[in-house]
DNA sequence: TTGCTTTTCTGAACAGTGTTCATTTTATTT
DNA sequence: AAATAAAATGAACACTGTTCAGAAAAGCAA
């Protein structure tokens, strides 16, 4: 039967259409302000198709999560790649992290601040696995450092949740406009200042 | 004439019985779910008659963001009031910012996190200056850790800046339920570790 | 108290939302 | 060509924030 073949091509084909018509209304107008009818009119079907390829509106967005982690995850790679050693390597990770964020901030919104993926069956059921491998990712770069000699006698776990939460907290404050008390024109400066000092600190931390 | 005065305190009184039956309505049942008729129902009048009183949704959620930072602010003056040499005082501030974006998630979020409040006129014409007197205390207390010999040589705003991310950073990974690669059982000690140990890797950064 | 004005409140209406489902259209098989 | 199966529609439902003409209540003057 190769009709049911094509049949299984063209609905892999009309998820992807409707996933970049998504996208692509997400990244230029935000979450919110996207309605199923909105995504239904780039596309040029009813409303009511959409229903056919994906359950309801929080599932696109997960589609789109996991999108979203790819290259996340790419980009986290380069940061790596760009380094030998082991330090240099986390600071470029973080870099990479953090210009993800800066760049692509409607994304890194879905990823890691939006309540609404979380809530998907999909999602609760493998418990966020893709969070859990891009900190895995994590995890095995502070390992290195630590057999380089850095975080002597520390533990990986507690030193890569505080890595995280620093350059999330970052991020965020960014894109949610709290650093709109500082002058424009020094805003990313002090980021960028606040995370370069982190990573020299710790750095140099001797038990 | 007496009677505007009443007229006055009975604005006033209005006012305060929506932002009551705003405040418990989102608490219990979040943000997004609670709409302007649902608080219309509870204090009694048409929904209508709501916007005699606020221009929009956002402006009570600015006021409610407004009495927030009132409780916040407290909590940290009792961080501080609780310590009296200067980087126990630091030490202490943090938790006491952790503790109460953990105990008060809803509120927090609206400070913090969510972008619907910083949309208001009234906020950006006085460029969110509630965050910025949370703010000048974290600098404060820091100045007052560099008088007493830390962080000799650093600028100060780029030390409260990577501080306030960091438990930034903590508190919304956790409220937006990202530590939910972790089991339970360890999350909320794994967050206490990771500030606690990043107080100690601060307290002993010489340049 | 009566009439008039001002303030306060209502409830219907508007344009939008996510989602469902009987009905129609299209495609495939017999 | 007829019968069956799959896909798409569009109307409907219950909801949202917001507006506004008209009804109700309150204040004031004669």
């Amino acid at each position: 039967m190769g009709v049911i073949d094509r049949k299984e091509r063209e609905k892999v084909e009309m998820k992807r259409q409707i996933l970049d018509a998504a996208r692509s209304l997400f990244l230029e107008q935000g979450f919110e302000k996207t309605s199923i009818r909105n995504i239904a009119e780039v596309i040029e079907y009813s409303a009511g198709t959409i229903y056919l390829y994906f359950k309801d509106k929080n599932e696109i967005l997960f589609a789109l999560h996991v999108e979203a982690f790819g290259t996340l995850m790419q980009a986290m790679q380069i940061g790596i790649m760009n380094e030998t050693e082991p330090f240099e390597r986390l600071v470029s990770l973080g870099k990479h992290y953090l210009k993800y964020a800066f760049e692509n901030p409607e994304l890194y919104d879905l990823m890691f601040v939006m309540t609404a993926p979380m809530e998907t069956l999909e999602c609760r059921d493998e418990i966020w696995c893709d969070g859990e491998r891009a900190f895995d990712v994590l995890k095995l770069v502070i390992g290195e450092c630590m057999n380089a000699g850095y975080f002597v006698g520390e533990d990986n776990e507690t030193i890569s949740v505080m890595m995280w939460s620093l350059v999330h907290g970052l991020a965020t404050l960014h894109l949610r406009r709290r650093t709109m008390i500082f002058p424009e024109e020094r805003r990313v400066q002090l980021l960028e200042d606040a995370y370069y000092k982190f990573t020299e600190i710790i750095k140099h931390y001797k038990k």
